[in-house]
DNA sequence: TATCTTTATATGTATGACATAATACAAAAA
DNA sequence: TTTTTGTATTATGTCATACATATAAAGATA
């Protein structure tokens, strides 16, 4: 049999679908913005000759996206998509696979050394003292357990993710922590052992006094240092 | 009249919430995975005590992020939510706000300065040919027109996260491009005289130069100072 | 064995009814 | 007058039922 080619499948989607597209389609040619309201189910439903059903399900769509909210008796307004609250509750679910988890810890690496520009033009005096404090508290822990602890880790990249004062990026970075502990829990435990191990690789005091002192280039190179243990793991990771 | 105080609101959920909540729960009891399927509609709404027209909603809040996926006759299974196609859905109703977009923006100069030595880990021979040809092509044009392409633009630097080998980090460029051209276009034509002025600034065939005889500091470098244009803007934007 | 046809079934769509919460407005109280 | 309280209205939220549609799986046909 001949095989057979060059022929588009028709498009197989369902009603919701068409629907979904047609309301994209309405705000667009409306220029519809954030705060504006939109019509009613129902004059949606007969404007479209279809059932409510399908249209419910369709704003439903919207509504968990966040490009819509909706209130019993006032109706439905546009609102921002709020992109990393999407981000989140695909996370919850705990259904991501080992490959984009992988991917998402070696974005924090790339994240964290690309920063450096931004934390220099950014930080302020209050900032220094904040990492300061963190700093202390750290080295004050480390001497009575010598254990190391994810919190003061969480704590000290945080404030630096809080310093870029990109909003987005923290948020992007708030909801990644599962992620980062997920991966940072599963290391190997000679990773763990040679990681931070004073004097060998820079440490968060290193990296904060060149913050005070140092130029970003530097800061750039002691970071990627500090995360060297990571970075060699994910380099020459199997890809 | 007294003030009120310390009391809290009792929960406000709608019934879907509820539904739902119970759905993640029931997944995390069941420690289901990717691949699974879940009982029918029916079957859970008889289970919760709910009509099948709740049910329907909290699951198809999962199916717009992705967490499942239905067929007829078949019925659910759990899927690998796609997160960065939750993304792509919020910014195709062009409602990401002004700040987004910048906070965005900057997202991308962090990531290219701190892509380095991810790319100096896995360029292929390929790589660099493929480079090789993008800014050959782009020369060639530039001679003769003189204007800046956003094309090549997106050619070079697109190849470079290709590069990166990581399919999360490649997704995210791809759905940013638009947010991309979006601040371009918006960009005052000063800043987009004085770009890539050739001499002056790091050019594609500069930075491609250091990919294959340089070091990862140094494309740092280079790289900062080919988005030098960029970054001053966003750096001395009010925030 | 391979291919076609039928059948059972879970999701998809339609319809109509009622519940609920938020608004606007009227009425009452201060 | 101002503030509080009640009431009607309205758009979304929930329910129940029926039917449409696609398709996996079983059965029939070659």
């Amino acid at each position: 049999m001949k095989k057979l080619r060059n022929i588009t499948p028709l498009e197989n989607l369902s009603l919701v679908d068409k629907v979904e597209n047609r309301l994209k389609e309405y705000f667009r040619e409306n220029n519809l913005k954030i705060g504006d309201s939109i019509p009613k189910e129902l004059e949606f439903a007969e404007a479209l000759g279809v059932s409510r059903t399908v249209i419910r399900e369709a704003l439903l769509r919207l509504r968990t996206i966040g490009v819509i909210e909706s209130k019993k008796r006032k109706g439905m307004v546009l609102t921002q998509p709020d992109i990393i609250q999407n981000f989140e509750k695909a996370i919850e679910y705990n259904l991501l696979g080992e490959q984009t988890l992988t991917d998402i810890f070696e974005l924090r690496l790339i994240l964290e050394m690309g920063m450096a520009d931004l934390l220099f033009a950014r930080m302020t005096k209050e900032d220094i003292e904040d990492l300061d404090t963190i700093v202390a508290e750290q080295e004050k822990e480390e001497v009575n357990t010598s254990i190391f602890s994810l919190e003061h880790e969480i704590a000290f990249h945080g404030k630096l993710y809080e310093m870029s004062n990109n909003t987005t990026l923290q948020r992007f970075q708030d909801l990644l922590l599962p992620v980062f502990s997920y991966v940072h829990d599963n290391m190997s435990p000679e990773a763990k052992n040679f990681k931070y191990s004073k004097g060998t690789f820079v440490t968060h005091r290193d990296l904060l006094n060149i913050l005070k002192t140092g130029t970003p280039e530097r800061f750039r190179e002691a970071m990627r240092n500090h995360l060297e243990p990571h970075l060699e793991k994910v380099l020459h990771m199997a890809k």
